[in-house]
DNA sequence: TATTGTTATACTCTATAACTATA
DNA sequence: TATAGTTATAGAGTATAACAATA
């Protein structure tokens, strides 16, 4: 007997394994992602980014001229809250948001020369946020937890 | 030639395949657990259960008696957060807080009869919703997932 | 009519600080 | 002094509704 239920509390209903609350994959994922918010809030403090607006950075970055509500599709955002985050990252000289050629009602998104410059060195840190909040994980783990997390959220494969 | 860079959008910088932003975990982490999120809320909207009110509820369900900042110290939370949800907890009918015995200072929690036959229904429901945001992933998959998110956030194994 | 982008607003979750009561 | 619990408050992140400009 090495089930949930041999070592349950005195007075604890019959609950299966499968059901208690640290067998559930959805608080797991909840828990795991929180630990990650927090440890790239530390690491990316000094440059004021938070996963949301370094995800907008990195995105225009990796296709720049890319449209507002492109950019809001591709990281499952409303275009009423990215509006204000990219208002503030123009002023902070990180973004420009440029009238489209054609279309007169699509603004177009690049980022600042400062802000390229600046890209690879807050990549780095990312990278160094994710060794470290990943560091029980082989390389072989860490290849099959991205598999399977895109298997949750994403359309494709 | 099959990586990131030999299918880059026009213009855009040198960025390796491990920097990409859909390369890294704590961006699919977030995408997961904001999608997770999302579903069990539609799936418990009946019961007005959030998951973090439902993981309160199922931790007491699973040890009768917990003093609240037990509870906290299990779920990662702030008492100054819990503190509230306790209360319209108990003011739904759900949670039952009384005086510890020797220690004048402690909250000891417990379910109401109300909430304890509710509870397996909830159960259920829970189940259904990871089912429904888990299809794409086989049983194995799903158990190889559970073990790498307990990793990353916990310190046991 | 539909789409793009914006403003205003509300709700959930988390964080810190200050406080009371008790150990 | 330290711990348990509470209140107040602020900051992210997400959601809806309403709107203007353009297609």
């Amino acid at each position: 007997m090495d089930d949930k239920e041999a070592h349950a509390a005195p007075g604890a209903p019959d609950v299966s394994a499968k059901d208690a609350l640290d067998a559930q994959i959805g608080y797991n994922l909840r828990r795991a992602s929180t630990l990650a918010l927090s440890d790239f809030a530390v690491e990316l403090a000094d440059a004021a980014l938070r996963p949301v607006t370094y995800g907008m950075l990195a995105l225009i970055d990796e296709q720049p001229g890319i449209r507002a509500a492109e950019l809001c599709r591709q990281l499952g955002m409303k275009s009423a809250n990215m509006a204000p985050l990219l208002a503030d990252l123009e002023e902070r000289g990180l973004v420009e948001r440029d009238d489209h050629a054609d279309d007169k009602r699509v603004r177009v998104l690049t980022l600042t020369p400062a802000a390229r410059k600046a890209m690879p060195g807050w990549r780095q840190q990312v990278r160094r946020h994710e060794d470290r909040f990943l560091q029980r994980l082989t390389a072989k783990e860490r290849a099959t937890l991205l598999r399977l997390l895109r298997l949750i959220w994403t359309d494709e494969d």
